[in-house]
DNA sequence: ACAAAAAAGAGAGCACCGCTCTTGCATTGG
DNA sequence: CCAATGCAAGAGCGGTGCTCTCTTTTTTGT
């Protein structure tokens, strides 16, 4: 039982949580650059290389934040997608795409730290992989939904990208049509691409009603995979 | 004349020119997190106190990189499109965004440290604004000369984004219709978001044929702006 | 032409950083 | 009960950005 394996077990849990905890406080405080292990073991009122029992180096406190982080957003999204699961499928996509602007806007160091730049020399390990997916399956989850609802119209797809269509539908789109799968992904970049500027400060002087903004862009990607107008 | 204006002007333009190129150096090697003044001052044999006269703090430095970054990258697109000129718009479309995805690659670091998350703590200069637009600015005359040969058609505006489009318009579009401002604006973010996407490593098992991918995709961007085909 | 002023480099030093190693103490399992 | 293990602490290494002082060199004003 987890209840009987020892203090020392448990203490160890407890500690690489609040770890991680101030580590989250200080990210959002000041960045993930300013992120000092020392503050951290200070703030603990412990010393510096007592942390790194539990992490073995500034990167992989990192690590784990960046996990934690994809599971917070991706958390988000899923929450919200529940919210509106019986609505039309352009409904759902466009709570979905809300939900990330609004983690974002929430947690802006956390959603620069995973998709602003790499932290230089870091490369994810594959454990990262599955956290990262959680927005990307609902959004081919709602294509598929609305291609089986027959409200799913089939995008052009250019012929010279017919072979890397069939692979994505084979690796992780399942049953949708090749073109869709295309699409699908540029979307899904796209979606970022209009979060990071927004968050990023590229939009300072040219967009104003950022909310109306992001909700006609959001419906636009919803439009060019294919999705049916309401 | 500049070149009665002393040695003393003279030497700090160029001490000033090596400090960057050496800072650019360091930044294609390791990254902005890892530019260190030290290290540039021993590179150029002198003592770390000494760039203080050139750069008031590691920050004034970035900036520095990141004003020529923008123009480096305006310039590349600039090049681009000048080659295609006479082209059809589509075309000219294509040609500024794979010139802003060739840059990227080729300068992964300094794309990271305009388009990647922002300096904690630090906020741009008025002064990178102009470099910063050069690029948009671009994807606006192409639109603009769309619109002048009768090949632009008007993508549909909701109701809520007419005056923020009209805004837009009189900031930055000139003779443009409203919903293709916004929806330029809306491409532009979505093209650095297939950009990012690809150099920070989301595309990782999920994109192979990155070339076709983003012609394709950037493509669609240039159809849903308006741009009529061929 | 010469003195005053401004600019630039050198060096020492401060406070911080990530990380390593060794040393004791507390807990744990056989 | 006691040896093995886990863990915190401390000292220390090499690095960082940045400041301050001191000296030398160049520019400038009269």
């Amino acid at each position: 039982m987890s209840t009987t394996q020892g203090a020392r077990a448990r203490a160890r849990i407890e500690v690489t949580a609040a770890i991680k905890d101030e580590a989250r406080r200080q990210l959002a405080a000041e960045g993930a650059a300013k992120l000092s292990l020392r503050a951290v073991a200070r703030e603990l009122g412990m010393v510096s290389s007592a942390l790194y029992r539990y992490f073995p180096s500034r990167d992989d406190l990192l690590t784990a934040l960046i996990i934690d982080a994809y599971d917070s957003v991706g958390e988000a999204a899923e929450t919200a997608h529940a919210e509106v699961a019986d609505a039309g499928v352009l409904l759902r996509w466009t709570a979905v795409c809300e939900a990330v602007r609004g983690w974002a806007l929430a947690h802006p160091h956390e959603y620069a730290l995973i998709y602003g730049s790499p932290v230089p020399g870091y490369v994810a390990p594959e454990t990262t992989v599955p956290p990262a997916a959680r927005v990307a399956l609902l959004l081919i989850g709602i294509a598929r939904d609305a291609q089986r609802a027959g409200m799913l119209a089939e995008p052009p797809l250019p012929a010279d990208l017919h072979a890397e269509a069939e692979r994505m539908v084979a690796d992780f789109a399942g049953d949708l049509p090749p073109a869709v799968a295309v699409a699908l992904v540029a979307a899904w970049a796209e979606l970022y691409g209009l979060v990071s500027f927004e968050l990023f400060g590229q939009f300072r002087r040219v967009v104003e009603d950022r909310e109306a903004f992001f909700r006609y862009a959001v419906r636009r990607l919803a439009l060019g995979v294919g999705l049916a107008d309401v």
